[in-house]
DNA sequence: CTGTTAGCGCATTCAA
DNA sequence: TTGAATGCGCTAACAG
């Protein structure tokens, strides 16, 4: 392990003289520095950035806590890099598994420590615990949660963009339209927000919101969203409309419609939630709510480098628009 | 920021003593443990990682260093943190963009000695340019590309995997094959390996090889796979089968296709590469060459956790079998 | 322009 | 069982 020290021996300089070197701090005499980049370059001298960190207090790297590496997060945080890169620090990803003692162990102040900054995508933790988390790291939530008002948070407009989807689909001639991944539970998460907007589209048109047509789906999977939509069907409870939660539960409904013989958008029209990429591309299109991927990174990532840059205002809670992308799913 | 020091002198005893409770290194005395334990609490001290990973050089996390962070390669972190985890280290992810120099700075002495062991998927190196990184750290390289012997590589059986998905479609009839996302180049890259693998078909199989048949894709994206197929619709060139080089390359194309009222796989039957959770939902279900998601995690985490633990035997050179997972899209 | 001193926070080594 | 000294590798502050 080659260090500094051993560069200036070998440039026959001081350690700190290297330093300024590497570092273009203090201005270096030609001769002085042409050694020393000879030295580092004959002993491929390296910095140690844990011991930079240590002594700089700084590791110009922020992480990005997310509960799955997969789908959402995986393009989300795609469009989160390059805007943190731009910036000159590096962008790392961590995974909690939804589970909130890992989300907890990713706030803790020894893991907080690592980072200059902390965006973490909450999924298990509920609003007092993290109202327990203290530190004064530059730290923005994003997630459909709620969370404590100390904190920056993005959001999207959940409630809205359920009703968009919805409303749309009533107004396409869809009169009994599942809730699929939507939940019957109180509290505020991403599932009751988007159930209410798909209530609130069946009242403002003057329709009876059944509740039989609230269908949960484990872990919003394409899988076990797929077999909710077979239950439905073997059940018998006519249905002529899915508002899916999410574009990944979405076609879990659309691939269970197809085995069953289903026509979309013929027999049951179908809306999904997210916009992601393969909306555009699984037959016959997938009409979903656009959280704007783009928009939703840029956001986030202005708030904590407002944080980074030192700004001590009260925190802000931006709620993103979203919109409706009409495709070949509805009518 | 609440140092060990600090919780020394509020327990009244040496920091070599707050050190030991806190590691359960050396024996401490239950009444000075318990001072010290409420000394932390008072306090909320939580111990510098930095300052440990500069200590004690290891920092028990790894890196897992992927082109982009969303679709395949999404999916195997997701199945690599847990079997890091398991050995009581950290998984940070970490993003090249697919950029060589990015990469060569992923596999920098500097960046490798925060990380205790490191998995690179390759994607913009040469053989030559990996060749030039000095280091003993542990690193395991995971992909499709040719690499220095002296690295532990796992790579898909490609050849192998192409060759199966192509005579399949011949087998059912096909016999104007679109190598969709291949490439003319040479060289041995993921795109020149299978393209082999779907020559290879044809020859067993008596068929003539027609170079126009293979059909580049940019980036291997969606999108450009759905342009790319309706570029070939438009130009007339008969075709009644597309080996996709990738999943994602293969939902471009089935989209295409139904834009142009062609069936799959009545008209056209179509496979895919990596079977991705999607390829089971993705009407009419996509027959698809399965890599082992879980198989190749478990071998690439092994090699890792062999070489950390010591290992200094030659490097390995897994080639993980394929097979074939057959679904609607081909008949 | 260059070198010396000091210390970031922790844990290994040795002494008490 | 506990404490003191020491240094991991680097850089801020100051001295020369």
């Amino acid at each position: 392990m080659v260090t500094m020290a051993d560069v200036a021996r070998e440039a026959g300089v001081s350690v700190m003289t290297v330093s300024n070197v590497i570092n273009d701090r203090l201005p270096v005499g030609e001769p002085t520095r042409a050694r020393v980049l000879a030295a580092i370059d004959a002993l491929g001298y390296e910095v140690n950035l844990t011991a930079r960190h240590l002594r700089a207090g700084r590791t110009e790297t922020v992480a990005f806590v997310v509960p799955g590496f997969h789908d959402y997060f995986g393009e989300v945080a795609d469009q989160i890099a390059p805007l943190i890169e731009a910036a000159g620090r590096h962008l790392v990803l961590e995974r909690t598994n939804a589970v909130a003692e890992q989300e907890l162990a990713a706030l803790s102040v020894a893991r907080l420590r690592l980072y200059d900054g902390v965006i973490v995508s909450v999924a298990g933790l509920d609003t007092e615990s993290l109202a327990a988390v203290r530190t004064a790291k530059p730290i923005v939530l994003l997630g459909e949660r709620d969370v404590p008002d100390r904190f920056d948070h993005v959001r999207l407009a959940n409630e809205e963009g359920a009703r968009l989807a919805t409303a749309h689909m009533i107004a396409r001639g869809s009169r009994r339209i599942i809730a699929l991944g939507a939940t019957h539970e109180v509290g505020r998460t991403m599932a009751t927000d988007r159930r209410a907007g798909w209530e609130r589209a069946h009242r403002e048109a003057g329709l009876d919101v059944d509740q039989r047509y609230i269908v949960p789906v484990t872990g919003y999977a394409t899988r076990h969203a797929h077999d909710a939509v077979l239950d439905v069907i073997a059940s018998g409870l006519p249905f002529d409309g899915v508002f899916a939660v999410s574009d990944a539960v979405a076609f879990g409904a659309i691939a269970a419609l197809a085995e069953a013989g289903l026509r979309v958008p013929d027999d049951v029209q179908v809306t999904g939630f997210d916009n992601l990429d393969l909306a555009n591309f699984v037959p016959p299109g997938l009409t979903s709510i656009d959280a704007g991927h783009a928009e939703v990174a840029a956001t986030t990532v202005d708030l904590l480098h407002r944080r980074m840059a030192g700004w001590t205002g009260p925190a802000e809670h931006v709620v993103q628009p979203v919109r409706l992308v009409v495709r070949g799913s509805t009518r």
